[in-house]
DNA sequence: GCTAAAATGATATGTTGTAACATATCGCCA
DNA sequence: TGGCGATATGTTACAACATATCATTTTAGC
């Protein structure tokens, strides 16, 4: 696990690479996030904030620079719990393939891996032979992880 | 296309078979559902059951019998979109894949589909891989109906 | 018909997210 | 360097989705 010093500073070049500005508060959201090791929704990342910060933000904005992160690709937002993860590949420069989440139901853990493109494809066969297209190449799957698993 | 009539005939004989009771207002929000053709947020099916059949249901009650219908798989929650869809395969009595939905972004047309094992096995080799177990093994895609992409 | 269980109703509130408008801060260039 | 437009943040109100809790009605079985 990389400090969150490297992955910020990694992020804080990716956004001024393109005239994007990483102001103090985006940088404190995008930390928690971080820190938090988890996904967290927009009203979980303010509590985390709060206690680690000791900084109360607005709702408001927090779903704003949420969804600036997100443009920024630091951020995915996990639509099947509603929730937000800092990306897992900021400090790689490579281009990513399809991402998959596997969300742990019980701790809110998020692994991020990889779709192979031969079961992507297949995937996209099924689609189009439906008469529907992509529009979001992005799974998300409801799992538990293996510590939660073998707790109970 | 099947009658509305018909599906609900098997889906009342399907609880039958095993004691569940499909109450007039449980049929009146399958009916609902079935015959909006879309994928319906609760408080929609609310304002549909409301104009179609001229009764109103509380909130609590249709959140409770969608989760009635949905324990007897009759309904699917559509996590990614929030909403709710009449299964598509009432009236068969095979055991079914892992389904699959296509939600269109637009017109929330849903088409649900199945995976093939195979590509399904991959998925779930890739899950275990990561340290996850599947609970959920549905998946749900953002998509655009061929209808939606040619309209605009 | 009586009773326990199941279903539904009513009310309040929790959770997620956005609209609309005000204020503050930044970067540029005259 | 100071003012102006653009960008970012704050504030308030509210919309949309969902659940907790307790009251009432309906049903099935004796």
């Amino acid at each position: 696990m990389q400090s969150v010093d490297t992955i910020i500073e990694h992020a804080e070049r990716h956004c001024k690479s393109h005239g994007a500005r990483l102001t103090p508060k985006r940088k404190q959201v995008l930390s928690g996030l971080i820190l938090s090791e988890k996904a967290l929704s927009a009203y979980e990342l303010i509590d985390f904030c709060k206690e680690k910060f000791g900084e109360s933000i607005p709702a408001m904005s927090v779903y704003r620079i949420l969804e600036f992160l997100e443009e920024e690709r630091l951020v995915h937002k996990l639509n099947l719990a509603n929730k937000y993860v800092a990306c897992a590949h900021i400090t790689c420069s490579h281009a990513h393939e399809v991402p998959q989440f596997l969300i742990c139901n019980q701790c809110n853990k998020v692994e991020e891996i990889n779709i192979s493109k031969s079961t992507m494809d297949e995937l996209k066969e099924n689609i189009e032979q439906a008469g529907f297209h992509l529009v979001s190449p992005q799974l998300e799957m409801n799992c538990i992880c293996h510590s939660c698993a073998t707790r109970n």
